[in-house]
DNA sequence: ATGGTGGAAAGTCCA
């Protein structure tokens, strides 16, 4: 069984529903991950991914804040969604596929400004949510399993436009680096896309402030897939679809996808 | 140190 699934930071689902179609009709991946749906989850729009073959969803929802769902043409049923640092966000939800793969579907907090938890709470949160993160893998090893989302950390040197520049940016610090790295080896996480395209700049966000965000380029991969070494080697075809970032209204994130044979 | 843009929702808060 081969399947097709992408991750997308989709900044309000409602909002953006055009582009989510647009996606699925063309690009067709079995599975769509979503993360900021900035809606509560009986409003995220249901109908016109129906019509598309994407009769499952599994989700979680909250007022104008977070939020993440998975839309699948394949049944999923709800496995767990977790709440890691005890934030009250709607930022996790994990389904099982019937050839019993997990998907996880993080959005992981951004982190605020400044990358000094004394004097920003926003980012001893997103460390906490981290560590956490960390602890449940290393609890109950993952096995068969995919990690999915937008972590808000671009752990490699080439995953930045100027990873000298970036140091002291929230998204590149060595201490987010380092919490997402253990929160990867305690699951035993393999990064997919980079497996796939180990060299080069990669990048997955843009943001909306640059003056002209496709010429200047400083971009950042914020969004990953990871799978468990069991499934790992299944995976192929990665890829992000950075033309969406230049669709019309776009989320300032593109989608990134990887097909797995299983 | 600041501002730049965008979404939710009606204040600002968040990214």
């Amino acid at each position: 069984m081969t399947f097709t699934l992408a991750t997308w930071n989709i900044n309000s689902v409602r909002l953006r529903e055009p582009l989510v179609l647009k996606l699925l009709a063309e690009e067709k991946p079995d599975v769509l991950c979503l993360q900021e749906c900035k809606s509560p989850v009986e409003k995220i729009p249901l109908e016109g991914m129906r019509a598309l073959g994407y009769t499952h969803m599994v989700g979680r929802g909250q007022k104008g804040y977070n939020g993440v769902a998975i839309f699948s043409r394949m049944p999923i049923t709800e496995v767990s969604a977790a709440d890691h640092a005890s934030l009250g966000h709607a930022r996790h939800i994990a389904g099982r596929l019937e050839n019993g793969v997990i998907i996880h579907n993080y959005y992981v907090p951004a982190g605020g400004d400044v990358p000094d938890r004394e004097v920003n709470v926003k980012f001893g949160q997103k460390l906490d949510y981290l560590t956490e993160m960390r602890d449940a893998f290393h609890g109950e090893r993952p096995e068969k399993a995919i990690l999915v989302g937008d972590l808000n950390i671009a752990p490699r040197e080439d995953d930045v436009w100027d990873h000298k520049k970036l140091l002291k940016i929230v998204s590149h610090t060595p201490i987010e680096v380092e919490h997402l790295a253990q929160t990867q080896d305690a699951g035993r996480w393999v990064d997919v896309t980079r497996q796939d395209i180990p060299d080069g700049r990669l990048y997955s966000w843009w943001s909306y402030r640059a003056a002209d965000w496709d010429a200047a380029d400083k971009g950042r991969r914020l969004d990953h897939i990871w799978a468990t070494p069991d499934i790992s080697n299944a995976a192929h075809s990665s890829r992000i679809l950075r033309a969406a970032r230049g669709w019309e209204q776009p989320s300032d994130h593109a989608p990134v996808f990887a097909t797995f044979d299983l």
